[in-house]
DNA sequence: CGTGATGTAGCTTTAAATATTACACCAGGA
DNA sequence: TCCTGGTGTAATATTTAAAGCTACATCACG
């Protein structure tokens, strides 16, 4: 499998707080209008970026919020807030090797610690990864498709 | 979502094949036994990995034998072999985002150029790892549990 | 209170991975 | 030559995970 698109959804909704969140009062069901999904996957997603820390979601009023600048939030922090087991689940492994076969008794640990590095690695590049580049690009498609 | 079981179940094959492969003939049904899946999974895979160059099956009297030493197989090989475009979509992406709306409009772009930089990341990561090591460590476990 | 939000549980739908069945084809031995 | 035990692959069914939907409790402000 692959990462899900909660992660892009997420990156979705923070650009989008970040552009009009101190013009409009930002809610879930217009950030599901711009995502093109359900407002309730959205309010989850915000759920669990507020328990984050990432963002400022008052309950009752409404009106999603940043709650740290651009460049301290990186892709490996909204990664594990919207997915926390996705990176230990990055490669999947075969659930029933046979315990009888010296290959099948052993493949499976052989395999965890390999995929280890795999995630380590992973998780380093996420980590790399800043709001605030996200944004700057996302400013320069905006000012090329004028 | 991660990457599927088959890399997983190919690198389990390929373990297989080089610790018996001289002794015993290394049939799909063996390797489906010792994987605890079916046959013709096995054979799916043996198939692809055959194209890619890595191992000989062949067709007809059977017994599945290594094309390459140990140490020239990586895991990138492996996992493109059985799942082409699964690094593609390693990160998943929200297909509908609103074209009215100026973040819905250009997040997709933003995001594929984004994920294109760990796509690169994670495909060296799995070349880094040769399947002489995952043997060897292999080995070392079988010793343990003596 | 009433309105317009969030928070979350439970169920349904959809889509992807995997398993199964079926059969054509191939190589070697009785 | 034909039987046996393999591979190759298509078509279909099953399983499982991701997303969506419905419903309702709760919250804050006017």
């Amino acid at each position: 499998m692959q990462i899900s698109k909660k992660c892009s959804i997420a990156i979705h909704c923070l650009v989008f707080i970040n552009e009009y969140g101190n013009q409009k009062k930002v809610t879930s069901n217009l950030l599901a209008l711009s995502c093109g999904c359900n407002p309730v996957t959205i309010r989850n997603i915000l759920s669990s970026l507020k328990k984050a820390g990432i963002i400022n979601v008052p309950s009752g009023t409404g009106g999603a919020t940043l709650k740290k600048p651009l460049a301290e939030i990186n892709l490996f922090e909204i990664c594990s807030a919207v997915e926390p087991d996705a990176i230990d689940k990055l490669m999947g492994i075969h659930n029933s090797p046979s315990p009888l076969c010296p290959v099948g008794k052993n493949i499976g640990s052989v395999l965890r610690d390999t995929y280890l590095i795999l995630q380590n690695d992973f998780s380093e590049s996420l980590e790399k990864i800043t709001l605030d580049t996200i944004v700057e690009e996302f400013h320069h498609k905006l000012e090329d498709n004028l």
